[in-house]
DNA sequence: GTCAATCTTGACGATGATGTCAAAGATAGA
DNA sequence: TCTATCTTTGACATCATCGTCAAGATTGAC
C-alpha cells in the first residue's frame, strides 16, 4: 500500500522540535494572561506553535506545563522583590517593593494582573496551592529580613508579623486591581500603608 | 391521538413552582461554594431542585441569577458589617470588623472564603465587575465613617485613605485564606494590623 | 366553560475541551 | 546499515455545558 503523500513540508521528527525555555516562557504569559483555569491546552499550543498532541506528549497535562511556568515566575519574582528591598530605610525598601509589584500587576493591555493570586483563587490541585504557599512564605521570609535589616529604629511590632501584614497587603492590592483600580490608585494605597506601617502617626 | 400518558405524578405547572426567595438563597449558597465561574447551570438545578429549563426560562442565564444572590448576599454582608464597626473605639471596631469577615470567609467545610474577593478574581462581565466595585465602594464609606466618628485621639491620615488601606487589607485576608491560611492566621494577621495602624508603634 | 398566557419538562444540536492513539518520520547508537 | 526509540501529527471518542424549543399541563381572566 502506498504511503500517505506528504503534499505539506515534512516536519522533522524523532527529536524534540521546541526550545523548552522559549516554550515555558511563552506559556507563562498564556497563563498570565488568562489564568490556569481559563487557559486551554489549545491556547498553549496556538502560542507556543507546538500542537496539542506534542504537548500532551511532552508533559502529560495542562498543570505540569503551568508548575514549570510558575517555578520560572517565581525565580524572577523573588528576585526582583530581593532587588527592591536590599536598600534604604524601612520605608524606602517598602516603597520600592510596592513600586514593582504594582507595575507588575498593571502591566500590558489590558493589565495581566497578579499570576500568584489569580492562581491562588483558582483554588486548583493540591501541588498548585502548595506551589503558592511556598512563594508567600518565601516572599514574607524575605520582607522579614529587609524589615528587620534596615537602618533606623526598631519597629514596636515584630519583624515577621509585620510580613505577614505587608504580603496580606498585596494580595490585597492584587485584588483591587482585579477590582478596576489603575496604577495610581494603587500606588496611592500602598503609600498611606507604607506611611502607617513605618508609623506616621 | 391520545395524549401521552404521565405514569410519573404530573407537576403543577403554568405558575411558577418555587420561591424566588428561596431560590436565591440557595443559588448563593451554590455560588459561594463553587464561584461563579464553575458553578454551573445543573449544579443550580440540582441545589434548587428546579430543573435547568425552568431557570433559563425564568431568568435567562447564570449571571443574572448570580446577580440577584449577589445583591442579597452584599445587603446582608453590609448590614453585619455596619454593626460590627459601631460601637467602641477605633481598634474595637475595626477588631470586630474582622473577627466578622474572617469568620465570614473561613466557615463552612471546606470554607467557602470570600464570595466577593473570588467574584472579582473570576473578572466576568462589566456588570458583575460594577458590582463588585459598589460593593467595595460601600464598604469604604463604612469603614471611614466608622474610623472619623469613632471617639478617641484622631489619627495623623486621612480617614478616607486609611479606609482604602482596611479594605484593601480586607482582599488580601481573603486571598491568604484561599491560598490555605486559617482562622487562627488569619486573626493574628488581623491582630497585627490592627495594632498598626491604631498606632501602636 | 373557554382560551390565552406561561410554566415545566425532556430532548436536541452545537460547542469546546480533554485525553488517547495509531501511523509516519527521523534520529542516535549498535 | 539496521533498529530501537522518540517525536509529530491528525483523528477519534468522550464528556460537560450551553442555549433553545416543542409539547404538555395548569392557571386565571373573560
Amino acid at each position: 500500500m502506498m504511503s500517505k503523500i506528504d503534499w505539506r513540508r515534512a516536519q522533522t521528527a524523532g527529536v524534540r522540535q521546541f526550545d523548552e525555555q522559549e516554550l515555558v516562557a511563552t506559556a507563562l504569559d498564556v497563563f498570565w494572561r488568562k489564568g490556569l483555569h481559563d487557559a486551554t491546552m489549545q491556547d498553549l499550543a496556538d502560542a507556543t506553535g507546538v500542537q496539542r498532541g506534542s504537548l500532551y506528549n511532552a508533559y502529560g497535562d495542562k498543570e505540569a506545563i503551568f508548575l514549570r511556568a510558575f517555578d520560572q515566575y517565581v525565580a524572577q519574582f523573588l528576585e526582583a522583590a530581593g532587588d527592591a528591598l536590599a536598600r534604604g530605610d524601612a520605608a524606602t525598601r517598602l516603597q520600592k517593593f510596592f513600586d514593582l509589584i504594582i507595575v507588575n500587576m498593571t502591566s500590558g493591555s489590558p493589565p495581566r494582573g497578579c499570576l500568584t493570586t489569580r492562581t491562588a483563587l483558582d483554588a486548583a490541585s493540591t501541588a498548585v496551592q502548595k506551589r503558592v504557599q511556598g512563594l508567600l512564605g518565601r516572599l514574607e521570609q524575605l520582607i522579614g529580613k529587609a524589615l528587620s535589616s534596615a537602618p533606623g529604629e526598631r519597629p514596636a511590632i515584630d519583624a515577621n508579623r509585620l510580613a505577614r501584614v505587608v504580603v496580606t497587603f498585596t494580595r490585597g492590592l492584587a485584588v483591587m486591581e482585579r477590582a478596576g483600580y489603575g496604577r495610581k490608585q494603587l500606588k496611592e494605597a500602598a503609600g498611606t500603608f507604607v506611611d502607617v506601617l513605618v508609623g506616621a502617626a
